[in-house]
DNA sequence: CGGTATCCTTCGCGATACTG
DNA sequence: CAGTATCGCGAAGGATACCG
C-alpha cells in the first residue's frame, strides 16, 4: 500500500488505505463474523493467501479500522475484529457500495 | 482496471471499478462542479494527466456511473456529470469515507 | 479543446519456503 | 496456529507525442 506524503483532501486518504485488492472483502467478513481468527478469515475469502490476508491485516490495524487481541497459551489464538470508531463507519459506506454492485448486476441482467 | 471473470460478491465489483488512484477524486470532483468540462477537471485535480483523466472517466462511464454530453461546433465542448442513480449513489458512500479520513487526521495532529 | 497511441517505470500481489 | 522473508510477473500509472 503506497500512502503519499502530502494529501489534499481526506477522502484520498482513506481510499488509499482500501485500495488494496483484499481490504474491503477482510472488513466485509469481519462484519459479519463480528471476530475472527486468521485461520478462519483464510478459509471464509476465496483465494486469499495467508500472506496478504496478514500483511492486509496489518495495514488495517495501523489506522485504526481494525484492531485484535492475542490470547497467550498454546496453540496460539488471535481475535480480529473491527474498531467502533473508523471501522464500523467505513463498513456503512461499503455497504452502500455492496447496494450499488447489486443494482448493477441487476441491470447486466436486464440487457440479456 | 481489471475485472474479474467472477465476482462472489456485488461489493468487489464495485469496489474493483473504484480501485484505481484517480476514480473517486474525480467523482469527487463532478459532485462539486455538478457539470464539469475535460479541462476544468484537468485544472482542478492536482497531478493528474490529460490520460490518465480521460482513461478514467471512460471506464466510469462504462459502469454508468457517469454520463456525458457532447456539444456541436468548434471549440470543441463536453459536459461530464455523475449519473443519477450510481453515480450520486457511491458520492454518498465517499461521503462516509471522507468523514472517516478527517477523523484521522483529528487523532493524528493529536498525538503530535 | 477533446481524445488516442506508445513506451517505460513502479508497485501490487501471488507463489513459495521458513520460524516461534 | 500465527507470522515473516524473498522473488518474479503483470497490471497500473506517468511522460510524451500526435490527431480531428
Amino acid at each position: 500500500m503506497k500512502i503519499r506524503k502530502e494529501y489534499t483532501c481526506p477522502l484520498e486518504i482513506v481510499h488509499d488505505i482500501l485500495r488494496g485488492k483484499w481490504k474491503t472483502v477482510i472488513l466485509w467478513q469481519l462484519k459479519y463474523r463480528g471476530k475472527a481468527s486468521l485461520s478462519q478469515l483464510e478459509q471464509d475469502i476465496n483465494g486469499i493467501s495467508q500472506k496478504m490476508l496478514l500483511e492486509q491485516l496489518r495495514e488495517l490495524r495501523e489506522f485504526g479500522i481494525v484492531d485484535k487481541i492475542n490470547f497467550e497459551g498454546y496453540p496460539l489464538r488471535v481475535e480480529y475484529f473491527l474498531t467502533e470508531d473508523k471501522g464500523e463507519k467505513i463498513l456503512t459506506a461499503l455497504e452502500i457500495m455492496q447496494e450499488v454492485g447489486r443494482q448493477y448486476i441487476k441491470e447486466l441482467q436486464k440487457n440479456k
